[in-house]
DNA sequence: GTCTATAGCCAGATAGAC
DNA sequence: GTCTATCTGGCTATAGAC
């Protein structure tokens, strides 16, 4: 390749970053459907036909702002596993989910590409899915590497009907990945059980309900780590729903939520509201 | 009121709902963001400055969709509460959650509406949020008859931080509801949750992950349930993970899926795939 | 309440000169 | 690769006759 093949080539993926820039930053005022070339070329002091030389279509313009999004929020996921080495299943669960979480916030609206309502008129393409996988792959390490710590509590085949443990039995071949469909597909479900929360913080639907956004967030995934057999190296049996932690149906939940106050002063060091 | 003031409030109210009728149908083709009213009395034969006299903007038209898929749902909802009586609580718990979900997959752009992606440049009136309630309102319905029962287990105040357990108390308070803190946070949480499994199938995330969906969403929404706290009147021990129902740590998780293989037959009628 | 007409915008996409 | 020009369609909203 000469010198002017590569500086035709730097100035092309300069070019192109720009259009992704500009085209994000459209997205947060207008939303995905209303996504224009003509508008980004616009301000890009651009013409609009002169994108059609990076971007063939909306729909190509559309599907590298996924591709890239996507990826995003995997490597934010990815870095969590990095960031928060260690070998307690739940902490590092909770650590990719926060980090899922960081993300959105910082990218409402790419977010809302990814898991809000699908474009109308707009169907991905195959490049989509394996970066799109790229979250739940984090979600599954910390589960593999919980059952190589034999901290990964798997739940008895009879949970599942035979359709859905064949659904995952399918899916951990396709992975290359060794888990017992039982647990996968309970890790499938708390996958998606996430993103209910993650939404509904995103969406407005917590509005006048969950204020705390940052701590429910947190302890709910905790609770969803545990639920989809993810254990604590300190103690499988602290999981017990008996031993403390839970309680059995109180006859007077009043007097027990007074009784608990100093319990929570100790754990989170300062008095309920 | 006069006869001919009736017929033309009768007329109105027609056209009014054939508006509603045909905006639902565009909903469907274009989504929510491309809603057009010239569109709409295109459709309807009729020219689009006419549509003003019934609907002063877009946005009111939208709110009056949005306001009318909130009541569809909940009136779904609620109607499984009667069509699913019983003292079962996870039972009816599940039945809510199945109506929902029925519900969504009949109407899915309307679905979006509520529970995907915000409208870009529409912001929801008040008038929406009583409507909105419903679908939780329903579930809580449903603990709030398990806790009659004795049948709801109520998490350790120490579970959530005061944080969020004054954000419950507030919220108790403002519906006037005597549930204990502690367990409103978790059943928050599983209302979010449950709308993130309906998410991931109306949204596509379980294209080649979850085939068998309905199954999924029933044993996921049961779980949801026994987390939120919720118990089957024949034992609040048959929910203790010590029992039947979920193993410690297998050595050879193989065997286990082949030993369970008698215990899905008898409990689903059929071989595992 | 409905109509015609209009103002003032916007879009995606292509042709052909340079 | 970028430009001008153009085609063909879309939209919200209002004015004013009937």
């Amino acid at each position: 390749m000469s010198a002017i093949q590569g500086a035709r080539e730097r100035a092309r993926t300069e070019v192109t970053a720009a259009i992704k820039s500009e085209a994000r930053r459209q997205l947060a005022e207008q939303g995905a459907a209303k996504l224009s070339l003509r508008a980004v070329a616009r301000e890009l002091g651009m013409v609009s036909s002169a994108l059609y030389r990076y971007f063939p279509s909306r729909d190509e313009l559309l599907t590298a702002l996924i591709i890239d999004a996507y990826d995003a929020v995997g490597a934010a996921a990815e870095g969590a596993l990095t960031t928060h080495p260690g070998s307690d299943p739940v902490a590092r669960w909770t650590a990719v989910c926060q980090a899922v979480r960081r993300w959105a916030l910082a990218h409402p609206h790419e977010y809302a590409l990814l898991y809000g309502s699908p474009v109308p008129g707009y169907s991905a393409p195959r490049d989509t899915v394996a970066p799109a996988s790229r979250v739940g792959m984090a979600l599954l390490t910390v589960a593999r590497e919980a059952r190589a710590a034999g901290l990964l509590r798997v739940p008895d085949a009879a949970t599942w009907p035979p359709s859905v443990l064949a659904d995952a039995r399918t899916l951990a071949d396709g992975l290359e990945m060794e888990l017992p469909a039982p647990a996968l597909a309970g890790l499938v479900a708390a996958w998606a059980q996430l993103f209910g929360l993650l939404n509904f913080e995103l969406f407005g639907q917590f509005t006048n309900v969950v204020e705390a956004r940052e701590e429910f967030f947190a302890v709910s995934v905790g609770t969803l780590a545990r639920a989809a057999g993810l254990c604590s190296p300190e103690g499988i049996a602290a999981e017990d729903p008996d031993a403390p932690g839970y309680d059995t149906v109180p006859e007077d939940p009043q007097a027990r939520d007074a009784d608990a106050a100093t319990e929570i002063a100790r754990r989170f060091g300062q008095a309920g509201a």
